[in-house]
DNA sequence: CCAGTGCCGGAGAGCGCTCTCGCGAATTCG
DNA sequence: CGAATTCGCGAGAGCGCTCTCCGGCACTGG
């Protein structure tokens, strides 16, 4: 969401150079540090089990800490990896273990007629819920596999992935709310956690920001602040967080005497933003305060009231919600509504692995409560 | 690189309300539009055999298209997949195969005595790399498996992975120039390919923008501009792309009569941005022009020239590297030497896609050519 | 002193797949 | 028209690992 249109390469940068250097790779030789076993490929089970004078079974049992070794023998086959350079085959073992040690992170955005896409990796949103969900998986020796789901083949993809012991579970983070991916994870019955509440009530895992209470908290300010007469620009009301960020934020005001809030609604992106602001504005030209549903949009309707020679914070106060990094650049910096999304995809992560772990365990969901990070344009 | 330091979760972020859903996952149960044979688990290539009245080596055959199947049987076969929902396992047949399917993509910067990490996710830049070479990989039905590498274990777990077939190739994202992971990539003989040229000449494969051509680019911008005293921003100089930045734009400066460039350090963060411009600022206040090696620093330039009342662009021109979206959303919005990043990322998928493809491939670099993105900052 | 009870290590059976090998049938050439 | 080929399919051997069984040994209790 945080993307200019003209990101989109331009056909002027063309490729100068494709040189080549003269070495080539040292494939096959043998890698300091770690002795190949004599033979071809990597050293197996077997030849550890070999070298140390053990067998198999031993050598699995020590790798894993399965069951009790004795110490001394452990001692040795320890030393006989070590020579070997031994390092377990990951297919052989989730050939018969059906454990992966991946679960695969869903980037889902449907695309729509004639869009290529939905979803905008350059969006600072997306690096940081990989971020925290990297971090948190990382402890357990769980990698993250990534796959976009844009297209219904896209999302056969991932399923067929996951059935077949591809990968143990999934991370869903949806830009849509009738996205139809969590639907067909349970409908398969397959592990997942997805990033926000699904459109539709289903028996899915999901990890939540509060998202009436992060607009009670941008309406509180605004009112805090002295406004009287704010408006709102929400996203698109098919998706939930849009839909109870509008309306907790109605709810708010109603509560601190504004029954009726002038509102306009965006898709998320900086366009939509100054599109609303101005149509606003149109409308309703006394306005002191606005709370848009994302900070892009929040940033589009700075724009759009600098152009209408408003003053932002004097003429008008403007609070965001997402506190991206974006925001925090901005003149005015924006006041935004913060959820923790690093913590929240971390706690994603936590709650598919004990999925996993566990896959008679019921379907959990966490709301991380949101804070207001002020900053000059509120 | 792109965040604010109160981007660290806040300890008021609570977790608020952990409840549960009634259902359960159907696990176990038949799926519906994916029936599984009888028995436990998936099909298997046996079950479509015995199903399609025929061997599991026809069966594997029409799955891969290897060798010519009669027509009829084909049809059989594939009616027989389709009844029993079979799916391969792809641990099975990357076990006897040797390849994965799967590349991991390294996003290395290294663990900083104190500091936890030098990587931000939540840069945009690492999104778009992302991107790209999530699209270019997934014609080839390949997945990206994402890796941090900080610290030596984490180096050597990539290392282990690649070389025990957990994954076929690197691809690999650094953000500093001593890091070790292209060298030990290249000792270890395995299938790599890098962003940006390495620290040192080794043999390894990478994908880079012409750096030199984009600082040229900038210093001609801001001469054509009417800027007489201009002034330059690095980022930290054992970083090869930060070097060729700087004398790229000192030579350019130099060809156009400007023989000294004032210069001041930075590390690529928007504060050092502002100490670099502070500084610039006390030794040559008649500076016209600032040329910064990349988006975030211009901003931070930007902010500094604005709190010492000097004007953008109407006293100052101020050129960012990057072309972040964070430039193009900023008041004035930044003019920046644009590299095609999404199309970078895809050549290096490519490259190492036939590198995997044929090991005895000479390593190979293809530069791009940066573009000129003009804003109103310059 | 002998049976009973652990406990530790080895043997071996697969996990699901690919791929070589070989055989029978169809095809082609002399 | 017979022989040489080619072609299509099936049989079967693993790929490297885990895990269940089982046997042997030491230790304990009666």
């Amino acid at each position: 969401m945080a993307d200019d249109p003209a990101d989109a390469p331009p056909a002027a940068a063309a490729r100068v150079h494709a040189g080549t250097l003269e070495a080539t790779p040292p494939t096959g030789l043998p890698v300091a540090g770690a002795p190949r076993a004599s033979g071809s490929g990597a050293p197996t089970l077997e030849d550890v089990a070999r070298v140390a004078g053990v067998s198999r079974a031993t050598v699995s049992r020590v790798v894993n800490g399965q069951r009790r070794v004795a110490a001394e023998i452990q001692a040795v086959v320890r030393e006989a990896i070590a020579t070997t350079g031994y390092v377990p085959n990951l297919a052989a073992r989730s050939l018969v273990t059906r454990r992966t040690g991946a679960v695969i992170v869903v980037v889902s955005g449907a695309e729509e007629q004639g869009k290529p896409s939905t979803i905008d990796f350059a969006d600072p949103f997306f690096g940081r819920v990989v971020g925290g969900m990297l971090r948190a998986l990382r402890p357990h020796a769980v990698d993250p596999i990534l796959m976009l789901a844009e297209t219904d083949a896209d999302r056969s993809r991932v399923l067929s992935s996951l059935r077949n012991g591809n990968a143990d579970g999934a991370l869903v983070v949806s830009t849509r709310g009738d996205d139809p991916m969590p639907g067909l994870l349970v409908e398969a019955g397959l592990p997942a956690v997805v990033f926000a509440r699904p459109g539709r009530p289903i028996p899915l895992s999901f990890v939540d920001v509060a998202n009436r209470d992060g607009a009670r908290l941008a309406a509180e300010h605004l009112v805090t602040r002295g406004c009287r007469h704010v408006a709102a620009i929400s996203g698109p009301l098919d998706v939930p967080s849009a839909q109870d960020r509008l309306s907790g934020f109605q709810d708010a005001m109603a509560r601190h005497g504004q029954a009726f809030v002038p509102t306009a609604g965006g898709n998320f992106t900086y366009e939509s933003g100054v599109a609303a602001m101005t149509a606003l504005l149109d409308g309703y030209g006394d306005l002191d305060g606005v709370f848009a549903s994302n900070d892009l949009m929040a940033l589009g309707a700075i724009q759009a009231l600098q152009t209408a020679g408003r003053r932002v914070p004097e003429d008008v106060r403007v609070i965001g919600f997402d506190d991206s990094s974006l925001g925090a650049l901005s003149r005015p910096a924006l006041t935004s509504v913060r959820q923790p999304i690093e913590e929240m995809a971390a706690e994603m992560a936590r709650i598919l692995l004990d999925t996993i772990a566990d896959p008679g365990r019921r379907v959990t969901s966490t709301i991380f409560e949101p804070t207001l990070r002020i900053r000059a344009s509120a």
